[in-house]
DNA sequence: ACATTAAGTGATT
DNA sequence: AATCACTTAATGT
C-alpha cells in the first residue's frame, strides 16, 4: 500500500534500494483540509514526502498577518527542511493542508546519510531546493513591483493548479488575507477578470476559465 | 423574519 | 493600492 504510492510517486527517481530504506523509515501521515502541520519557531525533525493533495507554505509578519509563498505538490518536499537541518532546526514557515494530503514523514537523521550514499537522493533534494528558490524569486518579483493583479493572477492559476480543479472554493477574504491585502482591492480585481472573461465568481467560489 | 457573512461600489487618500 | 463607508446579495437560525 504504502510501496505502491511509493513506487508510483517516486518510482522513477529512486532505486529500489533507497525505495526500501524510506519505506523502512518512512511514517505514513494524513492531514485533513486546513490543517496545520508545521508553525513557525516549531521543532522540526522529519521531511515530508508528499503522495497526495498540496500544502500552502506561509510566513508571518511582526504583525501576525500571513503570506503566502509558495505551494507544495505530490513529488515534492519541504526545502525548508534541510535548511533546518543544518541551522537551528526551527521552522521559519507555517505549513497548511491546501486539500486533504498524505505524506511518508522521514527521520531527519536519515538526510544525511542518503545524501552520501544515493546518487538519486543527492539530485532529489538539488532540484527541489532549487525549484524552491525559483519559486520563491518569482513570487518576490511580483511582489517588489507591487503588482497586485499579476499576483491575483498567478495565486488563481497556481490554486487552481495544486487542487486540480478550475473551480476555487474560497472566499474574498482568505485570498486578500493569503497575498496580504484588502479584501475590497481583490473584489474589485476580481470583479475586473470577471468582465474580461477570464473567470466567473459565485458566491464562495470561482470558476476558472482562461488565464 | 432577522442576523450574519460575503461581495460590489463610489469616494478619498 | 489601501481604507472608509455604505449597499446588495446569499445563507444560516
Amino acid at each position: 500500500m504504502v510501496r505502491d504510492k511509493l513506487e508510483t510517486n517516486y518510482g522513477y527517481l529512486f532505486e529500489p534500494e533507497l525505495l526500501d530504506e524510506i519505506e523502512k523509515v518512512g511514517q505514513s501521515v494524513k492531514v485533513r483540509q486546513g490543517e496545520m502541520m508545521m508553525d513557525i519557531g516549531q521543532q522540526i525533525n522529519a521531511m515530508p514526502l508528499l503522495f497526495e493533495g498540496a500544502i500552502k507554505i506561509l510566513t508571518e509578519d511582526e504583525e501576525g498577518d500571513e503570506l503566502l509563498l509558495y505551494f507544495i505538490e505530490v513529488g515534492d518536499t519541504c526545502a525548508m527542511t534541510f535548511s533546518c537541518c543544518m541551522g537551528a532546526g526551527k521552522s521559519e514557515i507555517r505549513a497548511i493542508a491546501e486539500t486533504d494530503s498524505e505524506m511518508l514523514m522521514i527521520p531527519i537523521e536519515k538526510m544525511d546519510d542518503w545524501m552520501a550514499r544515493y546518487r538519486s537522493w543527492r539530485s532529489f533534494i538539488l532540484d527541489s531546493y532549487h525549484e524552491r528558490l525559483s519559486e520563491l524569486l518569482e513570487t518576490i518579483d511580483t511582489l517588489a513591483f507591487m503588482n497586485m493583479d499579476d499576483r491575483l493572477l498567478k495565486y488563481l492559476r497556481d490554486k487552481a493548479m495544486v487542487t486540480h480543479d478550475d473551480m476555487i472554493y474560497t472566499t474574498h477574504r482568505d485570498i486578500a488575507q493569503d497575498l496580504h491585502t484588502s479584501r475590497v482591492v481583490v473584489s474589485r480585481l476580481l470583479k475586473g477578470m470577471e468582465r474580461e472573461g477570464k473567470i466567473k465568481l459565485q458566491r464562495n467560489q470561482i470558476k476558472v476559465l482562461d488565464l
